[in-house]
DNA sequence: GTAAAAAAGTGGGAAAAAGTGGGCTTATGT
DNA sequence: ACATAAGCCCACTTTTTCCCACTTTTTTAC
């Protein structure tokens, strides 16, 4: 679904203009509506297309509310997302309190991963890039999983 | 339903105005009828439409009112639970006792949380938060229903 | 390879909507 | 009866939204 990175740039107001390609898809599937939320591993946000999303929250919303990491969860994911949908020139305005959250001011970097993208401040990504290059080469013990993965 | 953050200022009156965007989905299922109480975990307020608040008391009131566990539920919830509705310009008038339990005075943060939303001071939420991001970053003995689940 | 055309990206202004404050009236309770 | 708080309404300010126009980049055609 969604691969790749753009280099993309925030006005004024807080806009950011998505790459034409994706544009048709999003109006297609759900008519430009999106939520976007806070990643709690990292300082980035996360996009879904709204059908996309939906499914995640009820599994979130699912969880046992008396259980305190349960609650976490709801208040950081749930709590974040937020809706928004494409204008009539293909950008997204991004709610100031998430734009914040991620440091994103002028130039971030957009990345697609698969039922979503990310959207990360361009030097904190460019860091954090090159310390999972690093982290690559130096971990000799990957899990399982990865052993048996033929790229 | 409900989610995402937003900033609002309490007036000098107590009164807070609800963002417009969930102000007709209010007046539709209730008519903007309401009901906000306390979390007997956090210093915050809770607000349900009415529709969603009335089957969990009558939850509440079904437990045995002998067990001292239950008796405390019911006083206080049930006891700080109370009727509120949307004025004509779409604001919330916030009784003084739970605005005092909750900290509330000028600067809040209103969270939506599924079937209900948070009411939060504002300092007192983004250090909460704050907390709740560590302990993300460090917590590895998530419970299992965590371990499953893939944004 | 260059020029023309089209599309994408960017910026900003005006109109509309939302948020805010306060005054006056009505209710409540001491 | 008085004081306090709630309800209601109106007017002002700020923010958001919508739209249009300009610049830059990409594509197409020669």
């Amino acid at each position: 679904m969604f691969r790749g990175v753009h280099n993309i740039n925030l006005d004024a107001k807080g806009r950011m203009a998505i790459p034409a390609r994706y544009r048709q898809l999003l109006h297609e599937s759900n008519n430009g509506a999106l939520v976007v939320t806070i990643d709690t591993e990292e300082a980035c946000l996360l996009v879904y297309p709204l059908s996309e999303w939906e499914p995640i929250q009820a599994k979130i919303e699912a969880l046992p509310s008396f259980n305190p990491a349960a609650r976490r969860i709801q208040r950081l994911l749930i709590g974040h997302a937020t809706d928004i949908e494409l204008d009539a020139s293909g950008r997204l305005l991004l709610p100031s309190p998430l734009r914040e959250y991620a440091g994103l001011d002028k130039k971030m970097v957009m990345m697609g991963q698969g039922n979503k993208f990310e959207l990360w401040d361009e030097a904190h990504w460019a860091e954090r890039r090159q310390r999972y290059l690093d982290d690559m080469r130096e971990d000799n013990q990957l899990p399982e999983e990865l052993l048996n993965l033929s790229l």
